[in-house]
DNA sequence: GCTTAAAATGAAAACGGTTACATATTAATT
DNA sequence: AATTAATATGTAACCGTTTTCATTTTAAGC
């Protein structure tokens, strides 16, 4: 494999002088650069970039924590970063780490390791430990997603509370009183923040919150439909569920019509997310729409804005929702 | 951020005795093991691993490049990759290429400037280019799920003509004889392989081939939509309609769901992949399951073996599948 | 044409490890 | 105890770049 000293050799100039013309072009004359060029040409020369990163410091890579690729929210958010990443010319490390803190910790090592110049994480936990501190301080992290708000690390994420509170007003507005609502996993801020909505408009309706309507949910088509079973065979049923991501409201859809339910005459079903599918199943979803590239495009700014030191104080990003009303919620009957 | 250097230092002996004890214990009395173990802690060392894959040559890195995360299959295939490698010692650099060449070759190159050690391609093209040739030969590649067998890289993929055939063959068996097919990208292999199987079981039973009944697709929801609308609106329907994945089988359902056509008593749906979805849409989704996350446990696990010399002859795998019937197909009627 | 500033180039020292080779120490053999 | 082999450690070269600093060349000003 030629290396620099070979082109220099070839080009019959100094290794210093060929490593400029690559890097900075305008610092050399347009006449040993086109020699250079031509010497690059003709030893076959690539830059062994492992040596380049080193030496420089500077990887180019980003290490992005995914709790699951197969969530396809999750999938168009990690789009919209590769895009960003691209354009600024780094490259995206995804790590598909299940939400297991180990898997996250090995990642997160490949920062403190040099590895990686920063990393975005999309769940509410801080993936470094007290062996990955950085002698100058934090680690670059930016969180996206699901966030730990702690004025650490820049933070983009969705106004969960007003987007919950959205929904919830307009199943109030379809006349139900009885909601319930599927959970995600408690741990997971997005999850309170989002009962904290769903609170906020009964309260501003004069319905009185009912603890017994809440199920627990995991953001999987599983858990919706085990809980969808559960509801359907409640003595007084709710008229309205509205579930925490799509995936939990196609799981639950599911269990309702396999106990003939009616979406949504019997009952109506509401999303949170706009996947795909959620156009195409039947009937088609209610649902929340977050602009999910957006999010890792501005993701990957953020962090990389954050590596060159154009970031002072941890900026808070919130992005914008939209209520899409579909054919999955109707008016309250009987 | 202290270096080598400091550990030796801080222990009182030399570099070379410090790097021993981190690489290889057993080449160092326990001794001085101690007392470097110590200077490790005291002085918070962490092996630049930039330096280390740059001086030893060998990145632990593998490149993967998925046309779409977005996509449910590709989403399992790649967590069982990250399974693997994580046991290997690997890391997975996940490229989303959007079955763009452009894309492909741009992480290709990682391979060809030492920044990983081999790539796995899902899609049935060659990413490396003239530029990337290795002065020893072929670049180390793995092609998995959609394949090129041309014998020159190692390959695991599903026998698709059979698998074509074995869900032809049910829909037959089941009194169709106007089988529709809805295609995936005519450019991809798959679909070739797909329709030669769906042939074979027509030939079989002594059913005419009819070119009329083929629907382009792209295997996306939309595409499958659009296909199952134009079919419900044809003036001699098929009974049955065999899809390429399921996202199309799924699209297509919701199609004929809309023209009030009933599945599967006025037409049968089937797909291909069992993702997720499939189990929960209405009617469940009969398909073909396949061992995704096994695929991806295998792909990584010959890229490693041929990286490390282990392999001769390009090996072809072939993985299992199981037909996986549900309630979307049934008996022909009329 | 001479002086001075600016631009282009080269020599060599990093960067932080690994590793071949030389040397010192310890253990085994007689 | 002397000789030899095995084990442990140290010295220094090396990997392929970038980058500082010194030097040379070119351009500018008078």
């Amino acid at each position: 494999m030629a290396n620099i000293r070979d082109v220099a050799d070839s080009a019959g100039v100094s290794v210093a002088t060929v490593s400029r013309t690559l890097q900075q072009p305008e610092r050399v004359s347009p006449k040993t650069r086109n020699k250079v060029m031509a010497a690059v040409q003709a030893v076959g020369y690539k830059p062994n970039l492992m040596a380049v990163k080193f030496r420089s410091g500077k990887t180019h890579n980003l290490v992005v924590l995914v709790p699951t690729v197969a969530n396809v929210f999750f999938a168009r958010v990690i789009s919209g970063m590769q895009e960003a990443a691209a354009e600024l010319g780094y490259s995206i490390l995804l790590a598909n780490t299940l939400g297991n803190s180990e898997i996250e910790s090995h990642y997160a090592k490949m920062v403190s390791t040099s590895q990686a110049d920063g990393l975005i994480q999309l769940r509410a936990h801080n993936p470094f430990d007290a062996t990955m501190i950085n002698d100058n301080g934090l680690l670059p992290m930016v969180n996206a997603c699901e966030v730990i708000d702690d004025g650490q690390y820049p933070v983009v994420s969705l106004d969960n509370r007003a987007a919950a509170k959205a929904m919830t007003e307009h199943l109030i507005s379809l006349g139900h009183t009885r909601i319930a609502m599927i959970k995600g996993p408690n741990s997971s801020p997005l999850t309170q923040e989002r009962l904290v909505g769903y609170k906020d408009a009964l309260a501003q309706a004069n319905i009185a919150f009912d603890e017994s309507l809440l199920f627990p949910g995991d953001f999987s088509l599983q858990a919706g439909y085990n809980a969808g079973e559960t509801i359907s065979h409640l003595e007084s049923r709710p008229t309205a569920v509205f579930c925490e991501n799509d995936e939990t409201a196609i799981g639950a859809m599911q269990a309702f019509k396999q106990a003939n339910l009616h979406v949504p005459n019997d009952i109506s079903v509401a999303g949170f997310d706009d996947i795909a599918f959620s156009a195409f199943v039947d009937p088609p979803l209610t649902t929340i729409a977050q602009p999910a590239e957006e999010f890792g495009r501005t993701a990957v700014t953020l962090l990389v804005d954050l590596l060159n030191g154009k970031i002072r104080k941890a900026p808070k990003v919130i992005m914008p929702f939209e209520l899409i009303v579909r054919e999955s919620t109707g008016k309250a009957l009987g």
